[in-house]
RNA sequence: GGUCCUGUGGUGCAGUUUGGAGUGCACGCCGCCCUGUCAAGGCGGAGGUCGCGGGUUCAAAUCCCGUCAGGACCGCCA
C-alpha cells in the first residue's frame, strides 16, 4: 500500500514517486486552490501539498500518491526533520474518515487520565507514547541480547500456578474441574526459576509478567514485567555483575549514556544517611545523627532512642503554612511531631530551642553545619521511625524530577535477614525464607539471635526507585532447617507449605542466586517518565480499572455456577 | 484502612479565598473568505445538569455534609 514512511523521507528522495499512508495530523487550507496536509505515521510527519480544495479533517486516514520535491527556500521548516522537502499530492484517497478526536493528538495538552485510557488507541498516536513504546522495545531487546551473550537460556514458566501464602495478595483463578480449588497468577516466577536451577538449566532468564493484587501507585500496576534471572554456581557479586552489565547495556542503547560502574552501599548505611532502603542519591539533604548530642537533654520530646535531623539550605524562608504542612505529613508518616529551627540573623528561631541548653544549641549548630538562612528539621523516636520520616521529608523537600541528574544506579547490599515479626510474634523474613544468611552472621543465627543478622540479599536502585531485588538462595538443608525454626515454622508446616521445593532440594541442589529487574520502572526512568503508565500500552487506573474495556466486570450467573462460586453482598 | 489535590461547553484552563445573571481565555467544532502555510490567518456562529446528592442562604460553580471518579502519597507491595 505504501512505498515509504512519512518521517523517513529525506532530500535524497527528491524526484521520487512515492505512496504514503497515514493520518491527517494538521491541515492548513487556503481556499479552493491550495491546502497543506501534515501526514503522520509512526515515523513522523511530512507535508503534503494539494492543489485545489481538500475536504479533509483531523485524523482522516489517507493514502497519498505523489512526488517528493524540494521546498522553496523561504518555506523550509527547520523544526521538522522532513522540513526541507514536501510531497506534491497527486492522488489523495481517504481510507477512513474520522470524527473529531476526543482530545488533541499533540504532546502539549495534558489530558484527563480516564479520557486518555478510554481512548487509548488515540492516545497511543501521540509522539510521547509512540516514542515510549519504541524505547521500551529497545530496552527489551538489548536486555535479551545482553543475557544471551552471558550464556543465559530463555525459559518460559506457567501463568496458572499454586497459590502460596508468602508475599503479596494473589490474583486467583477458579478451577472448573475441581470446584473450590484455585490457581494463582504468579507474583513472580521465583519457585520455577529455582526449579530450573535444580533442573540443570545453569543460567535462566525470562522477560516475565508478574501479578500482585496490591494497591497501585505511580510505579506499581497490578501487572508488571520483570527481567527475571537465576544462575547456578555463582555468588551474589557474580549476579550483580551480570545484572549491572545488562542494565548498563540497555541504558546506553536507549539514552547513549554510558554507565561505568554501579556503586554499592550497605542497607545500614543507606538507612542512616538517606532514611531509605532505596536512596535517591541525586541530591544531598542527608540525615545527620544527633542521638548522642541530646543524650542528656531536658527536652522531653527528644528523650528518645534516636534523634536525627536534616539541614535544608535556604529553608529559613519557609512560611509557617509550609512548616505546618511538613509537620502534618511527618505525623501522617508516623512521627509524633516535627521540630524545626530556622537560622535567621545568626539566631536560632524556633518554638523549641528554649528547652535546649547552650551546649546543646552550640553542638547542634556545629554538628549540622548550620548556616545563615538554613532550616533544621529534627525527629526523635525509634530509630526506624526517625529514618523513615526523615527519609520521606528529604524526598518531599529536595527530590528533583525523575529526568534530571542522570542515571544513578546503586546496589544496596547486606539487607537484614529478618524484619519485624509476624502475627504470631515470630521473626519475619525481610526477603523470603530461602534467602541465604550472610556467612559472617551464621554464628549469631546459631545462637538464636536475629537482630543484626544480615542476608545475601541485594536491591538495585535507580534515582530513588527500587528497580529490583535478588538474593543468594539457601541450598543446604541444615541452614534451611535453621531458618525455618527461627521463623517459627514447624517441620510439618514447612512440609505442607514448601514440601515440593524442599523435596526437590534433596536431589542434588546446585548453589544458585538470582535477581529480577522491574522493566516498567527501568523503562520509565530511561524515558524520563514519572509514571509507569506512560510506558505501558494499556495500563490501569489507580483503582485497578481499565476504562477502555471496562475491566473488571461482572460475569454471568451460569458461569459462576459452573465454577462453583457465589458472590456475597459487600460486607460493611 | 488513612491523608492530600483535582472535577466548570468536545479539549486545556481561569473564576471558588471574600456567595450576587453561566462571566472569561486558548484550542477544537460549524459557516463564509483566503494560492506558500506549518500550533496558518481573517470574519461570524453554535455549544453548559459548574461530577452527583443533600444542606445553609433571599441568592451557591463559590460555604457545609455526603458520595462518585481521577491523581499523588502513607499503610500494603516476601
Amino acid at each position: 500500500m505504501r512505498t515509504h514512511r512519512c518521517g523517513d523521507l529525506r532530500p535524497e528522495d527528491i524526484g521520487k514517486e512515492v505512496t504514503l499512508c497515514g493520518w491527517v495530523d494538521r491541515r492548513r487550507e487556503h481556499g479552493e486552490h491550495l491546502a497543506f496536509i501534515d501526514l503522520r505515521d509512526r515515523s513522523g510527519v511530512i507535508q503534503v501539498v494539494v492543489q485545489g480544495a481538500a475536504d479533509l479533517r483531523a485524523e482522516y486516514v489517507l493514502q497519498v500518491k505523489g512526488k517528493v520535491r524540494e521546498r522553496p527556500s523561504e518555506t523550509i521548516n527547520e523544526s521538522l526533520e522532513t522540513g526541507g522537502i514536501e510531497v506534491e499530492g497527486l492522488e489523495v484517497s481517504v481510507l477512513a474518515a474520522s470524527e473529531p478526536p476526543p482530545f488533541p493528538i499533540d504532546d502539549r495538552t495534558e489530558v484527563d487520565e480516564v479520557l486518555r485510557l478510554r481512548h487509548r488507541y488515540v492516545d497511543l498516536r501521540r509522539d510521547r507514547l509512540q516514542n515510549n513504546l519504541q524505547l521500551r522495545a529497545q530496552v527489551n531487546s538489548s536486555l535479551r541480547e545482553a543475557m544471551k551473550e552471558q550464556g543465559f537460556v530463555e525459559v518460559e514458566t506457567p501463568m496458572l500456578v499454586a497459590s502460596t501464602p508468602e508475599g503479596a495478595r494473589d490474583f486467583v483463578v477458579p478451577s472448573r474441574k475441581e470446584l473450590g480449588s484455585f490457581y494463582a497468577l504468579p507474583q513472580s516466577p521465583q519457585i520455577f526459576k529455582q526449579l530450573c536451577m535444580l533442573g540443570g538449566v545453569d543460567r535462566y532468564y525470562q522477560i516475565a509478567r508478574c501479578l500482585r493484587d496490591e494497591d497501585l501507585r505511580a510505579d506499581r500496576q497490578y501487572e508488571f514485567m520483570q527481567l527475571d534471572i537465576e544462575a547456578s554456581f555463582v555468588n551474589g557479586e557474580d549476579i550483580r555483575n551480570i545484572v549491572s552489565s545488562a542494565v548498563s547495556r540497555a541504558t546506553e542503547t536507549v539514552t547513549g549514556v554510558k554507565i561505568d560502574n554501579i556503586p554499592s552501599i550497605s542497607w545500614q548505611e543507606a538507612m542512616e544517611r538517606f532514611g531509605s532502603d532505596k536512596p535517591d542519591v541525586r541530591f544531598g539533604l542527608e540525615l545527620i545523627e544527633l542521638t548522642e548530642l541530646f543524650k542528656n537533654t531536658e527536652f522531653r520530646a527528644f528523650q528518645a532512642p534516636c534523634v536525627k535531623g536534616i539541614r535544608v539550605p535556604g529553608g529559613a524562608e519557609y512560611s509557617r503554612g509550609r512548616l505546618d504542612e511538613l509537620t502534618d505529613k511527618s505525623q501522617n508518616w508516623g512521627a509524633k511531631g516535627l521540630a524545626w529551627i530556622k537560622i535567621e540573623n545568626s539566631e536560632m528561631v524556633s518554638p523549641i530551642t528554649k528547652f535546649f541548653s547552650e551546649d546543646e544549641k552550640n553542638s547542634l549548630k556545629s554538628e549540622m553545619e548550620a548556616d545563615e538562612g538554613d532550616l533544621l528539621l529534627l525527629v526523635a523516636d525509634e530509630w526506624s521511625t526517625v529514618c523513615h520520616v526523615l527519609g520521606l521529608l528529604r524526598l518531599e523537600i529536595g527530590r528533583p524530577p525523575i529526568n534530571e541528574g542522570g542515571f544513578n544506579f546503586l546496589w544496596v547490599i547486606d539487607f537484614p535477614l529478618f524484619e519485624g515479626t509476624d502475627e504470631n510474634g515470630n521473626p519475619a523474613s525481610s526477603h523470603h525464607p530461602f534467602t541465604m544468611p550472610h556467612e559472617e552472621d551464621l554464628s549469631l543465627l546459631e545462637n538464636g539471635q536475629t537482630e543484626g543478622v544480615r542476608s545475601l540479599a541485594y536491591d538495585l536502585v535507580l534515582n530513588g526507585w527500587e528497580l529490583g531485588s535478588g538474593s543468594v538462595r539457601i541450598h543446604r538443608e541444615d541452614i534451611q532447617k535453621l531458618i525455618f525454626s527461627t521463623l517459627g515454622i514447624e517441620p510439618d508446616e514447612a512440609e505442607r507449605r514448601f514440601g515440593f521445593l524442599l523435596d526437590a532440594f534433596k536431589f542434588g541442589a546446585p548453589p544458585h542466586a538470582g535477581f529480577a529487574v522491574g522493566l516498567d520502572r527501568l523503562t520509565a526512568i530511561l524515558a524520563g517518565e514519572e509514571n509507569i503508565r506512560e510506558v505501558i500500552a494499556f495500563p490501569k487506573t489507580q483503582s485497578g480499572a481499565d476504562p477502555l474495556t471496562s475491566a473488571p466486570s461482572p460475569i454471568e450467573d451460569v458461569r459462576l455456577t459452573e465454577l462453583g462460586l457465589k458472590v456475597l453482598p459487600p460486607t460493611e
